[in-house]
RNA sequence: GGCGACGUAGGCAAGUGGUAAGCCAGAGGUUUGCAAAACCUCCAUUCACCGGUUCGAAUCCGGUCGUCGCCUCCA
């Protein structure tokens, strides 16, 4: 079926209603990575955005076609490969490894299809041949080059004319400088695959339309990628496609925003300000990185910071030890009946756990608003941690936030945050925090045991020279009231 | 030069005509042997600036200033 939602089409510039193609169906195509490094943030971003958004189609009962390409044949691979004294092909299958194996990690579900230029060339070279056919592509020096001039509606997405372009490169060969390469004859020491034009390989473009057209069809519903993809390359994409099939190429574009540096700067390899995923997610468990994406929008641009997953993961902890909370309460009594022994807050529990799903669900069915749906989240921990603080919510509490965790169940089902089970949460952050900050986890154990013994004999300078001590290595102390000593690692730098 | 987006508290970030969600930081309090966590209270008469439309605007219109992205590979 599908519940009808809305969605921000960058060719129109507005939020619009979705309508599929085929009723109940969703074909969406998103562009992935060109692989000559590894996934970073930037990349991540994008990942994760449409993961949960996806994932957010499927909960609402759309039948979803999920398509994400490799690029695997291009400038910068064969660049990286020359550099390196590698295959490229081989360079770039070594990436698409290390790809999903980021991807892994990040809890990401692997696309429906998941197309490669390098086993796509087939359809490439049909799509170029139909160009040529009809007029909107020619070959030039075993070369082939799209008509810009033959598409009239060129620039429909980015608002671009073709004449405005910012100093075009002289290329021979090319009867407009906006032409662009379908096909690029063969270069000494570039790989290449035969054609009706002789050896050569695709250009910069063609690749996603063939891809997409057979992974999908003529109409995909949704074509999703960076905002730094809408020209040329989306733009390329609409022209070529549209030239061949005479359909609409795709009914929505949906574009995530980049990251930004503090100082207005983009994350890039040259500034060394790079944080690849891998790296990341040494220090900071998956669900981090998806927090901190979903809390804001995912078409504004998104400030990166050092502080920014030491923040998201303060909040995940926040949720996660709420969850606990409300899973530690016992009691199997009516609900209404505890809620009324127990007060207002524990109406406020079960108030705000009952309008959830509609809130959470139609924040996120007005154009995928992650950061306002997750703010009923926060609420609603809040509401439970309130709650908490009676002395009989932690042995009747139970039916009073019942709701609370399935609504705790509708965040994983939809975003994949709050998905794990909270001990084995708890454990991967100490694990990656102790090793981010060079802590052995059994040696603060033994520091925290000649405390414990020491507030045993009530020798409180002792013990507290021992958490002032631990303090300092960022380690925080908590004394529970049935007289064990937990700890956890500081997160944000306070220090 | 062309195209586009954006400018909301100390930082981040929702809100797109009806009187400012949420997170972090900060101040005070409850709690605690002391802490931490949690909770409570406070923290934008105001949404870059200037005009206009309206009973009413952060939200619409016009202008000004500023930031960013794209026009070359880019998520």
């Amino acid at each position: 079926m599908g519940i009808p939602f809305r969605i921000y089409n960058t060719r129109t510039r507005s939020v619009e209603d979705f309508k599929p193609t085929t009723e109940g169906k969703v074909g969406i195509y998103v562009c992935g990575m060109t692989v000559y490094d590894r996934c970073h943030m930037g990349h991540a971003r994008a990942m994760v955005v449409f993961d949960a958004f996806v994932r957010y189609l499927r909960f609402r009962g759309w039948d979803v076609n999920f398509v994400r390409n490799f690029t695997d044949v291009d400038d910068k691979i064969i660049t990286r490969a020359n550099e390196l004294g590698e295959d490229p092909i081989a360079l770039s299958a070594r990436f698409i490894e290390a790809f999903h194996e980021d991807a892994d990690a990040m809890g990401l579900i692997r696309p429906d299809e998941e197309p490669r230029v390098s086993e796509s060339i087939d359809s490439i070279l049909q799509l170029t041949q139909s160009l040529i056919e009809k007029g909107s592509a020619y070959e030039s020096e075993g070369s082939v080059w799209f008509d810009v001039k033959s598409f009239p509606a060129y620039g429909q997405l980015s608002g671009q004319k073709v004449d405005e372009l910012k100093s075009p490169d002289v290329v021979p060969g090319k009867r407009h400088p906006a032409d662009f390469a379908l096909w690029k004859g063969v270069k000494p020491g570039e790989p290449a695959w035969d054609s009706p034009w002789g050896p050569g390989r695709p250009g910069w473009h063609i690749e996603c339309s063939a891809m997409a057209m057979d992974c999908i069809g003529h109409t995909l519903d949704i074509h999703g990628g960076g905002l730094d993809l809408v020209f040329p390359h989306h733009e390329n994409e609409i022209a070529q496609s549209e030239a061949h099939s005479d359909c609409t190429y795709a009914n929505y574009w949906m574009h995530n925003g980049m990251l930004t540096m503090s100082g207005g700067q983009k994350m890039g390899k040259s500034l060394g300000n790079v944080w690849n995923v891998q790296n990341a997610l040494k220090e900071f468990p998956a669900e981090c990185l998806r927090l901190y994406y979903l809390q804001s929008l995912y078409r504004s641009s998104l400030p990166w910071h050092d502080e920014a997953l030491p923040e998201a993961l303060g909040m995940l902890c926040r949720l996660y030890e709420a969850r606990e909370v409300a899973e530690s309460m016992g009691g199997s009594e009516d609900a209404a009946q505890v809620a009324k022994d127990l007060g207002e807050d524990a109406m406020k529990v079960i108030e705000i756990a009952e309008s959830f799903e509609s809130r959470f669900l139609s924040a996120l069915d007005e154009d995928f608003n992650t950061a306002k749906a997750m703010a009923v989240v926060f609420e609603l921990a809040r509401a439970i941690n309130r709650f908490a603080n009676h002395k009989k919510a932690k042995k009747r509490g139970g039916p009073v936030v019942a709701g609370a965790l399935a609504a705790f169940q509708l965040v994983s089902d939809t975003l994949a945050i709050l998905s794990l089970d909270v001990s084995a949460f708890m454990e991967e952050v100490k694990t990656k925090r102790c090793a981010a900050m060079g802590l052995n986890p059994e040696q603060v154990s033994e520091t925290i045991a000649a405390r414990s013994q020491a507030r045993n004999d009530r020798e409180w300078a002792t013990a507290d020279a021992i958490r002032v001590d631990l303090d300092e290595k960022g380690v925080i102390l908590m004394d529970n009231p049935d007289g064990t000593t937990t700890w956890r690692l500081r997160i944000t730098d306070a220090s």
